[in-house]
DNA sequence: TACAATAACGGAAACGTTTACAATAACGCT
DNA sequence: AGCGTTATTGTAAACGTTTCCGTTATTGTA
């Protein structure tokens, strides 16, 4: 409890404290005898540089913030491990906020990110018709988006090529035989969900198929939604062959409907998801989808937050990554 | 870029700089008018306080770190997610470290929040014979952990009642008609998983059962771990009319491999598994669990860490939440 | 009117570092 | 011997707050 600080360990030692900094620090200019006693001296006295006082006069913490709408969302939480253990790597702690799908949360704790002087900040914005009020936070720190952003205001982000990947989708169901696909999307207030819905919407005119589209008034991709839009769905007439989900979550909440309402997957109809969430491996599961790779997002928004932390006034950056199709069991190709 | 600072106010409001800080501060000793007028000006200006150096002076943070060994398990990022909306009402923010299950990497993470001056550590340790090696660590600052310790060494923590909790387990299992229970747990160097594993015991002692227990190599209790102890079991000869596993995760990689053995469940076998993640309510999993009270544990621990900060000479405290018995569909009756 | 009490504010120290600058010592060179 | 270098160390300022203490102005009281 009663903390050792430089100056105890320098009057113990017999120099002043700016030669035990410089015994820690590193720093060339101290004789490698009085470095080696000081920092045996460190150890002995449980001697650790306190951070709060470093980052006061070096003005900054290494600290990142993140900023994720939800932890419950396998996308989220396996997204933030990768981005704490990478950035751990580079010297950055992160403090991790949940903005709870809530906008005003989220800038919010945006503002209480920049008090406590992180470094920057890397977000999983909730889904924005346009990023223009965030431009007052953004300007105050370093940020980088994980997730598309609007064309009008450029900002640094990485993403998967959202548009490809639902072209990828698309095509594979077509591929598989299907005609008439219906595309499950929340609202579309998100870039991301934009992109992947004109991915579909293209790939179908491109292939001459006609698109049908069922939108949630929720603006979240979660299980709940996927849930009640698949219950009011399976519980009407219908006719196409294949779902293709805007997420994984969606997929899943789907695929309990159809569980209840006695349809069949793929037997009845073939789905598809996009994220692939590790739950979507499961067997019972088994859900066909298109890959995020994960991993790489999360290496390269730190790197690419560390980039602009370095060089803030750089050209804006922005890194689309290729998404993967993964098959498993949930399409089935079609008889003629 | 260009922050304003407490001295920046101080010079356009034309008064001393203490008196902009009793103006944020909220002190009693300064006149409404000034008040008023100096809030207007940082408003203006655009003034954040700098919390490092608040930290600086004050001697705290009001950081909590948060050490979890992995976030893919939707056990810990359902409790992250508790702990930092909750902790966050009280004032503080989170700093999340992965200890990635390996336990040289936890006392590492441990030592890098104490040089960042957190207030407080609220932990999820990865398993231990014991906790003495902690000893050195915890000291150093006020730490609860979440989930059972040991009891030589009594530190803080809050826990589910995981004995009580096998034991509704075991006795529901019974009260199906079931008589011969295998137990399929994690190597049993944790003490949840001791306490787990003696309360399905104690409860077949009890009830003149024979217990019958298989356990993993591995200390983790992921899906992997339990899709390979099913397959291997499943390819054996077996008699066992029920599993209850250690862990949901553990049940929900035993339910894949007795799918892909063709054993159903619960037709041929009943399953049970322990926490009630999120995703065992699934309808395609649908899992009868015991559950963990997330949100009460998270809320329980920042609370107490927060006694612990006031309060750093109090007694140990612990607190043991009751679990619950959840009912889905993958235990059946036994017909006699 | 004089004086004490109080309200409002300014000055300055402190928190634990880093670092620019100054100081000293040791050394080599002419 | 004297001087310039260099290596090593010390001194002190700075980072942006909070807070203790002192000062001034204002008010109330006798």
């Amino acid at each position: 409890m009663p903390t050792v600080t430089l100056k105890d360990v320098a009057k113990v030692a017999g120099v002043s404290y700016a030669t035990v900094s410089r015994a820690i620090s590193g720093s060339p200019e101290i004789s490698e005898e009085t470095r080696r006693r000081i920092l045996k001296l460190c150890k002995e006295m449980g001697y650790t540089p306190n951070s709060v006082a470093r980052s006061m006069v070096k003005r900054h913490t290494e600290i990142m913030g993140l900023i994720v709408p939800s932890l419950n969302n396998p996308f989220m939480s396996e997204l933030t491990a990768h981005l704490e253990i990478y950035a751990r790597t580079r010297g950055y702690n992160l403090m991790v906020c949940n903005s709870s799908y809530d906008y005003d949360l989220e800038k919010e704790v945006f503002s209480l990110l920049v008090g406590r002087q992180v470094d920057g900040i890397i977000m999983i914005p909730v889904g924005h018709e346009s990023y223009e009020p965030l431009n007052a936070l953004t300007s105050q720190v370093p940020t980088v988006f994980i997730s598309e952003n609007m064309k009008d205001y450029p900002e640094n982000y990485v993403s998967v090529d959202n548009h490809r990947g639902m072209q990828i989708a698309t095509e594979y169901l077509y591929s598989l035989g299907h005609r008439s696909i219906l595309y499950f999307g929340a609202r579309s207030d998100s870039k991301t969900h934009q992109l992947r819905l004109d991915g579909y919407l293209s790939t179908c005119e491109k292939l001459s198929i006609e698109p049908h589209v069922l939108r949630s008034s929720y603006t979240r991709s979660s299980r709940e939604v996927g849930y009640a839009m698949g219950g009011e769905y399976f519980s009407r007439p219908h006719q196409e062959t294949a779902i293709l989900c805007a997420a994984d979550m969606l997929a899943i909440g789907v695929m309990q409907a159809a569980f209840e309402a006695g349809v069949r997957i793929p037997k009845d109809v073939s789905l598809m998801g996009f994220d692939n969430i590790s739950f979507s491996a499961l067997p019972q599961i088994d859900l066909t989808t298109v890959n995020q790779p994960f991993q790489q997002m999360a290496i390269a928004s730190v790197d690419m937050l560390l980039d602009r932390i370095k060089n803030p006034r750089s050209e804006h950056a922005k890194l689309i990554l290729p998404p993967s199709l993964i098959v498993r069991k949930s399409c089935r190709a079609l008889g003629k």
